[in-house]
DNA sequence: GCAATACTTCTAGCGGTGCTAGGCTTGGCC
DNA sequence: GGCCAAGCCTAGCACCGCTAGAAGTATTGC
């Protein structure tokens, strides 16, 4: 029992390490530069070795994904709560969300555009999006007027999202960012619903 | 003089003819489907041909990129120019630009997802995406108060892109999609800027 | 009409990708 | 200590984007 354990524990270590392998060589080199290879070079041991823990590539990044969320959620929840006004915390919100966009694009293209295999709007969603969602429907708690503040929540995360991803991509320019932000967030605190 | 002006002509279709196998083979079978050999095989020349044509297949997909915003400006501003309200155009056009993206995925992921080398905010931007961005200028041009109107079309444009590719992703519900449309367009017609 | 030339297109191949079959080594058990 | 099973690695598959150099074709000058 004890050498069983003993393996199981290192297996999952070894899992481990070769999640934060992959993060760590996209976050520095990006997603282009994670192939199997190199993957398995920096964790030193052969490719097949990954596919003993996961079923393919796509695998690898999801895990990475998930990851990235629970640090996103964290980060959102700090930021919100840290806040002494529900107009405050909508903007704080929303700067650490694309914040945490700026910081870490390799990380939030895997969470986020990326085509991963995640349960994402159902019941089996992993807790970390759930948390991370959250964050995103209380803070736009106050300012539902009649609409659901699920609804709503959606619909900011995803104007946030699409400011990140246009700008990154050079669709939308850089320079009236703050402006954008400040008019989308009017929008959200000033409108009846 | 008229031999060469003919084989300038032949060469501009054929790569009319690489462009359009490019834009089939992506809506029918995805970008995944669209690598230099079956492209090649569809338009009935080898590899290289295409090479001569364009510097990389990245350049293919920028030139099937630039028809797709070309058709969606069509799109739009028929649209927006059907209403008979500036609410009912601001819909129109929302509804448009979401329906471009669902009925063409492949298609809107070269223009607005995909990494492609195209001037976007700048003078050089090509007139079919000026035309584009400015339906949406126009669409939000009554409900500007005191934020540009160039402002609020990128805000606009980035919300509906957000929805999209998020719902396209599995990240939110298809069901709530009309629900939240309509909460989205009640932000901008209902708030005072 | 024919040879020389210039241009076009193709064949074949490079170094890379994700993924896997099958041999080999290593470590636990009797 | 010898056997056996588990775990790992080498080597290779079919594919990718892209290109050098051979082969073919059309145009030009005689």
């Amino acid at each position: 029992m004890s050498i069983q354990s003993r393996k199981e524990r290192e297996r999952a270590q070894r899992e481990k390490l070769i999640i934060a392998a992959a993060r760590e060589l996209a976050e520095s080199e990006g997603w282009e530069a994670v192939t199997t290879r190199r993957l398995a070079e920096e964790v030193e041991y052969s490719q097949p070795v990954l596919y003993s823990h996961f079923t393919s590539k796509d695998a690898i990044v999801t895990a990475v994904a998930l990851e990235g969320i629970a640090d996103m959620a964290e980060e959102l929840r700090a930021a919100r709560t840290a806040a002494h006004s529900p107009a405050a915390a909508l903007a704080a919100l929303a700067s650490a969300y694309i914040s945490f966009a700026e910081r870490r694009p390799a990380l939030y293209d895997a969470m986020f555009s990326r085509r991963v295999d995640l349960p994402f709007a159902t019941q089996e969603a992993p807790p970390a999006l759930k948390a991370a969602f959250g964050e995103f429907v209380e803070a736009v708690r106050p300012y539902t007027g009649d609409t659901a503040p699920e609804v709503l929540a959606e619909i900011l995360w995803a104007a946030l999202h699409g400011l990140v991803t246009l700008m990154r991509g050079g669709r939308i320019p850089r320079e009236a960012h703050e402006e954008r932000l400040t008019a989308l967030l009017a929008r959200f605190t000033q409108a009846a619903g």
